[in-house]
DNA sequence: CGAACTTTTGACAAGCATCAACACGTGTGG
DNA sequence: CCACACGTGTTGATGCTTGTCAAAAGTTCG
């Protein structure tokens, strides 16, 4: 199984699902998964509201809370920056589809990705919170977002102490994330980059109850990846043609590896984690 | 005055002020500065308050909490990895003088230092709240620090909202200081790592308190630098010596790039942001 | 069918790492 | 008090990893 989710990141373009074939395969899901999927149809921030629960215990009435937030859905298309760095935002995107990565661009152009988020990541809360965006956000597939008026997000914080809990949570693990980027693009070569990077998207999904089976999502282009491992487009390309023809084969090797990291399944990402009061 | 700062970055070893010299101007400093640095000497978290107090807006009930926090004082040499990744923490740390750093190690025993704390920083905020340290802290040089146990951190959280978004705020910035960490080693050379390095560690002593006029202290060992930059000591070593014949002056126009990034100093380091609710 | 994007390939240059050695200052124990 | 180990900064030689520039081939979509 690892072997195939490996195959699936390396494998040429030619066979990376297309995003038609993306949409149509989250359609298949819903259609298998049942009850959380179903109600996702008619109350869009469920997703969200899984996750948040899964990092604090949320009651009734704080769930009641956030599924009736006030929202407005929108479609992005995919290479748009839809946040930008030094906006003073008035609303907070919840992802519903597709993948968002937060940036900066540099002087001379070159830009990087930060972070990656996906259905149910709530992208804005940095900026929602602290009233200022320090970086953009970028749809790096088409996008479904709910955007939620900021004083609402700030006001179910203020209201519901389970829900701030819940918040903070969600963002120290977001910093360990952070922290975890560094120490790729710090210390790693090409390679374990890409690995890395390729792992977590995959775990996330996995808790997000996203992929099918040992099937996930990759619509990332090579210079997207490369934006978010610090190396150039070229660089990416030559990198997963010697990944392919398995000359190094470290691929697996850092699954494995990384799954014992600090003695649980990437501790780093805290999925299984939940306050310990 | 940038000239004099960047001066002292790159200048050689020997013109370092050594820790007794520093330990000696702290005192000179807390001499001149009065009120908070009086009770700093009766409170020793009356750093971390007043630094929580630029976070959210606190009432007098809120800071004698904090204040009243039970702590044990404890002096560490340079160079000890005094949390170690993997710890199920029982107490929490903070700074009251000297400077530590967040790290984690690679498979090739290649560290890379995540963040810098200093006077005032809750280094452990994320692992008390999660209750697990998906990294190291080190101190970067002699350290003072008080360890408040974890429960107390907790449960005045608990007891005070404004002190939980006072935490929040905290955590949001930290984020923001990390990706900013991201696009430093991900994008930018050898000289603008360390410049950029070097401006953030100087701003965050000024918001600190800390320094004298255009004096800053500056600890750091060049193998320290390049953990931070994800560059090799030897790198850093000839980097900083083409800093200093001026060759490449590029430091200063950075200094200048960087205050005005994002229309405002050093955005990213939220100094002048409170939560405007 | 053509425009725009993405992947692929090649030639070449540059930045940075590696390894090894030496200089210098500091602290420490005999 | 000196000898010595140790940490830190410095220098040199060398090579690999990655970036840069340019162009061609394949893919998607209007």
């Amino acid at each position: 199984m690892f072997q195939q989710m490996c195959q699936a990141c390396v494998s040429s373009s030619h066979r990376q699902p297309s995003f038609r074939a993306l949409a149509a395969e989250e359609q298949h899901l819903a259609q298998q998964e049942g009850a959380l999927m179903t109600i996702a149809h008619i109350a869009p921030l469920a997703p969200m509201v899984s996750k948040l629960a899964r990092r604090a215990t949320l009651g009734v009435p704080e769930m009641d809370a956030l599924l009736s937030l006030p929202i407005r859905q929108v479609s992005i298309v995919a290479g748009r920056q839809f946040v930008q760095e030094g906006d003073t935002s008035s609303s907070c995107a919840v992802i519903l589809s597709g993948f968002a990565g937060r940036s900066k661009t540099v002087r001379n152009g070159n830009r990087q990705i930060m972070s990656i988020d996906m259905r149910g990541d709530i992208v804005d809360l940095p900026n929602s919170f602290l009233g200022y965006a320090d970086h953009s956000v970028t749809s790096l597939s088409r996008l479904e977002v709910a955007e939620i008026p900021r004083h609402a997000i700030l006001a179910v914080a203020e209201a519901y102490p389970a829900i701030a809990r819940a918040f903070m949570l969600d963002t120290l693990i977001n910093g360990s994330i952070f922290r975890e980027w560094i120490l790729n693009v710090g210390q790693r070569d090409a390679r374990e980059r890409i690995s890395h990077l390729y792992c977590e998207i995959v775990l996330r999904q996995r808790e997000a109850g996203l992929g099918l089976g040992p099937t996930y999502n990759w619509p990332f282009s090579q210079e997207q990846i490369g934006d978010a491992t610090g190396l150039t487009a070229v660089h990416v390309n030559r990198t997963l043609q010697t990944m392919r023809t398995g000359k190094h084969t470290l691929t697996i090797e850092d699954w494995a590896k990384l799954q014992k990291d600090g003695g649980s399944e990437k501790a780093y990402l805290h999925q299984d984690r939940m306050l310990a009061a």
